[in-house]
RNA sequence: GGACGCGUAGCUCAGCUGGUUAGAGCGCUCGCUUCACACGCGAGAGGUCCACGGUUCGAGUCCGUGCGUGUCCACCA
């Protein structure tokens, strides 16, 4: 049966049929154990149900699923819990969308019809995405999994709400917020993108009241002056100081405004001078505050402009308004001149439309109270950011932040714990919904219409899935968690805000690291997107080269922190180190008797099984260390490195003259072959699970699966440092047998013979031992001269003789320099072991096992001495 | 205007706390259907490590400046 093993290894029957097996064994599930190394957890950030995954969720959920099964292979007990996010905005976008296709709107159908629509399309996405997870082989707790918006999520949500509320951290307010004029909501300054935008710089003509001429003032945004309620000026600006107080006439509106002094105001920036429109403008309104201005809405939600506007201008699409504006201005003679001007524009995040700063009552949280513990717990290191650079993002934001406007006038999502009587206009927040207005005792209540920033659930993922507010056993044990994975693009949205929230609810915070990787951007190196067309699809990756390819592919291409880049000859790659896996298995396996039990190592062993066993062992110490610094790319590449090159190229190799001899070389080189594969599929485990598991299942072993299997650890027994040396030589000489072959166009040499020719064979030994079959002779030989002058190897074939100074197979030169100057050292270590043994001070007062250790130290120094001169000694 | 990243072989990138001959994949050249693998094997070609200056016995690696490039933040109307 062994034998009849494909040549090449095909991910399609594999994966689907093993990833079933885990399931079935149970073995994701996590649980408390007896004698576990304790919990480790990890939160699934979790994907929007807006539609498939992205390449990006491919990278999170790869690296997730490396560390998690890590981790579980060490003996915690490893929990990662899985969901998806209702994605408020994101999603009812998309609904919307597809509803306008049918030729409907939100109003059209009504509230409890468009919610039906939500969740329909929350079974379909949600349940794809599910299925995406398995097929990349994440190894998530699917018995834990959770939505936002399930039962459990939602109490929490309430529960934060009205508590923050009660604290006096939620307040609701008339502020001036983000506006959306397509989504017709409010977005928080986080969903706010700015790009740059070619525009205009518009000079007009603000005149004095008494006719005294007139102040210059410069926008960008001219249809605002319908709100105007003020002109600005430097209070220290000599142009301006003797007219602050007067009054002005704002143009074509007719109003009268005043000019008024704030530091706010830049004298070196446009004309020193600046229109205030408190109610459209962030700054302004708070200029508008500091001089108890009038705040005059000329904005419907739409994005048109409304009565407040003027008869001219009222109903008429704010762009459209601006148009007719500037024309007036210029016919009114307010036009002074219009400069070319790129500035940045604020866009939605989810469509993109310019977003309109707009005065209205909302929800907000207040940011202040909240901002510094967050910031302390990240200082303190409660909380390490990896890479470290990302910490100083976060420092800067959360010092700056202002209050967070959570009220979003949208239909999926968390409906705001919030009624209002409709006979004394009471406002009750609370957990449940009240029967009665609690004042008044009116049973017209109504409930606030709006719902909740889509983020706001999502700050209490870490402890709503996990049970809170009941005291759940396990909120007590896999609380707090320890490592968050996720993009940086990410961190105010989320990171932030699970920070703080962890915080202020449970006290601690939520995780102990957050894992920050880059973007995934196509071969080009442009982001992925759907406008741009250039996405790759993960599944249809993973059905033409398998997850394991993709999951490899992903994890090399990461480097803390940066971005990467895909492409298919990347994964092509990756799929031919899988297959180069494959085959050393079925190499390995042909060579095993039919009962083989599970390797250990032999006794005695060749020099070359201890050099592998040594490589092996520093590849264990690799790998473990950069998991641990998730360095998870550096780990996949030592990984790469050792099984292609040291155990495929060369240790195979070396074994294949051994085990055609048969006998005790053949058991021990069966052996060690065995046992370094063997741990080499567990460290490849978490990151190419499926093949590993393949492969685990029919070579001997203890255990049933490799996902179960322990984790190796390294072992100073398996140091051997001076066969890894011995080996280096060895491997140099036989390469450079062979480039002199192709130097000198020998043929298919099957049947040359190579005859070392030198007094001094002891370098080469080893070296000839191996020639036969790496280097392609058909015998080798020593000879003790043949040839004048240099030591050589003459390879004699049929039809050429020729010769090659040993020089040039082994440095001879280097080999003596790298002697002397190990000598040298050791020389002068000596030579201050023995000071020391000649110190009174030291030999009267160290305590005796101290001085025992010393003598012993000069003794085998001298020892080293003797060893390095003889051997210099034999190169003559 | 701030902050951060990147600049190494034709292309895409690794190179940890400074130390022998700077590595990999793809591509390229030559040879090979060798009994694990042509999704392979062997041998090669190809690099002023962006520039200049500095620290050091020694710099791809550390510091400074400049150039190029990318990203994030920011209330210059």
């Amino acid at each position: 049966m062994k034998h009849e093993l494909a040549k090449q290894y095909d991910p399609a029957q594999v994966e689907a049929r093993t990833y079933a097996a885990w399931l079935e064994r149970g073995y994701f599930r996590a649980e408390r154990r007896e004698g576990s190394k304790g919990p480790y957890t990890i939160m699934m950030p979790p994907p929007n149900v807006t539609g498939q995954l992205h390449m990006g969720h491919a990278l999170v959920s790869t690296l997730q699923d490396i560390l998690i099964r890590w981790k579980r292979m060490q003996g915690y007990d490893a929990l990662w819990l899985p969901g998806t996010d209702h994605a408020a905005i994101a999603t009812e976008v998309k609904i919307v969308e597809e509803m306008a296709k049918e030729g409907l709107t939100k109003a059209d159908v009504g509230y409890d019809a468009f919610m039906t629509r939500a969740w329909a399309w929350k079974e379909k996405y949600g349940g794809r995405i599910v299925e995406q997870l398995k097929t990349i082989g994440c190894s998530c707790d699917w018995s834990r999994e959770r939505f936002t918006m399930d039962e459990g999520c939602s109490r929490a949500v309430k529960e934060v709400f009205v508590s923050l509320y009660e604290k006096g951290l939620i307040y609701r307010g008339e502020r001036i917020i983000n506006w959306c004029p397509s989504c017709k909501t409010t977005l928080s300054d986080a969903e706010v993108e700015h790009s740059d935008h070619e525009g205009a710089f518009w000079h007009i003509r603000y005149p004095y009241a008494d006719g005294s001429g007139y102040i210059e003032v410069a926008t960008t945004r001219p249809e605002t002056m319908l709100g105007d309620t003020a002109v600005a000026v430097h209070p220290e600006d000599p142009r301006y100081k003797d007219k602050i107080g007067k009054t002005l006439i704002l143009p074509l509106v007719g109003r009268e405004i005043p000019v008024v002094a704030d530091e706010y105001v830049e004298m070196d920036f446009g004309t020193g001078a600046v229109k205030i429109t408190p109610a459209h403008d962030p700054n302004d309104f708070e200029v508008g505050l500091r001089h108890s201005l009038p705040v005059i809405s000329v904005m419907n939600e739409d994005g048109t402009m409304n009565a407040e506007a003027g008869e001219a201008y009222g109903g008429l699409d704010r762009y459209d308004c601006r148009k007719r504006l500037v024309k007036d201005l210029e016919v009114g003679g307010f036009l002074l001149k219009t400069e070319a001007m790129t500035h940045s524009v604020g866009e939605c995040y989810r469509c993109g439309t310019v977003a309109e700063p707009r005065v209205s009552t909302q929800w907000f949280v207040r940011m202040r109270p909240l901002a510094g513990p967050a910031v302390e717990a990240v200082k303190s290191g409660g909380t390490k950011f990896v890479p470290e650079r990302f910490e100083k993002v976060y420092y800067h934001w959360m010092e700056n932040i202002r209050d967070w406007c959570i009220s979003r006038q949208l239909w999926w999502g968390h409906r705001i714990p919030a009624w209002y009587c409709g006979d004394c206009g009471e406002l009750t927040v609370s957990r449940e919904t009240p029967a009665v207005c609690p004042k008044c005792g009116s049973a017209r209540l109504t409930q606030d219409p709006d719902s909740l920033d889509t983020w706001f659930s999502s700050a209490l993922w870490p402890f709503s899935t996990l049970g809170w507010p009941e005291k759940t056993d396990d909120l007590a044990y896999f609380y707090p968690t320890n490592t968050l994975v996720t993009a940086y693009d990410i961190i105010f949205f989320w990171v932030a805000r699970m920070i703080f929230s962890g915080l202020e609810r449970m006290g601690e915070t939520p995780f102990d690291t957050v894992f920050m990787h880059g973007l995934v951007r196509d071969a080009q190196g442009r982001k992925m997107s759907k406008s741009l067309g250039n996405g790759i699809d993960p599944m249809d990756v993973i059905a033409r080269y398998g997850a394991d390819a993709l999951r490899f592919t992903l994890a090399a291409g990461t480097s803390l922190g940066n971005d990467m880049r895909f492409s298919d000859e990347k994964v092509e790659a990756s799929r031919n180190f899988a297959n180069k896996i494959w085959n050393a298995a079925r190499f390995v396996l042909m060579n095993l008797g039919e009962d083989e039990a599970a390797p250990h190592i032999p006794g005695e062993l060749a020099p070359e099984d201890r050099w592998v066993l040594s490589k092996y062992n520093g590849l264990v110490r690799d790998v473990t260390d950069n998991l641990e610094k998730f360095e998870l790319g550096l780990a996949v590449q030592k990984l790469y490195d050792f099984l292609w090159d040291i155990y495929c190229d060369w240790y195979i190799e070396l074994t294949k003259p051994r085990l055609a001899a048969g006998g005790d070389q053949a058991e021990r080189a069966k052996a060690v072959l065995v046992y370094v594969l063997s741990g080499t599929l567990r460290l490849l485990h978490p990151f190419m699970p499926f093949i590993t598991e393949e492969i685990w299942r029919i070579l001997p072993h203890e255990g049933e699966s490799v996902m179960v299997s322990d984790w190796p650890a390294y072992d100073e027994a398996l140091c051997f440092a001076e066969s890894e040396a011995e080996m280096e030589r060895v491997v140099e000489a036989i390469r450079a047998v062979r480039a002199r072959r192709a130097e000198m166009n020998v043929p298919p040499a099957r049947r040359a013979k190579l005859i070392f020719v030198t007094p001094q064979p002891e370098p080469f030994r080893r070296a000839a031992a191996f020639l036969e079959r790496l280097a392609g002779a058909a015998a080798v030989e020593f000879a003790q001269e043949g040839f004048p002058g240099e030591d050589m190897v003459q390879i004699v074939t049929g039809s050429a003789r020729i010769f090659i100074p040993l020089g040039d197979l082994v440095d001879l030169a280097a080999e003596r320099a790298r002697l002397e100057k190990e000598l040298v050292a050791a020389e002068k270590q000596l030579a201050a072991a023995e000071a020391k043994l000649q110190n009174e001070g030291f030999l009267a007062k160290a305590p005796e096992a101290v001085v025992e250790g010393a003598k012993e130290n000069a003794r085998s120094l001298g020892e080293k001495c003797v060893r390095l001169r003889e051997s210099l000694g034999n190169l003559g």
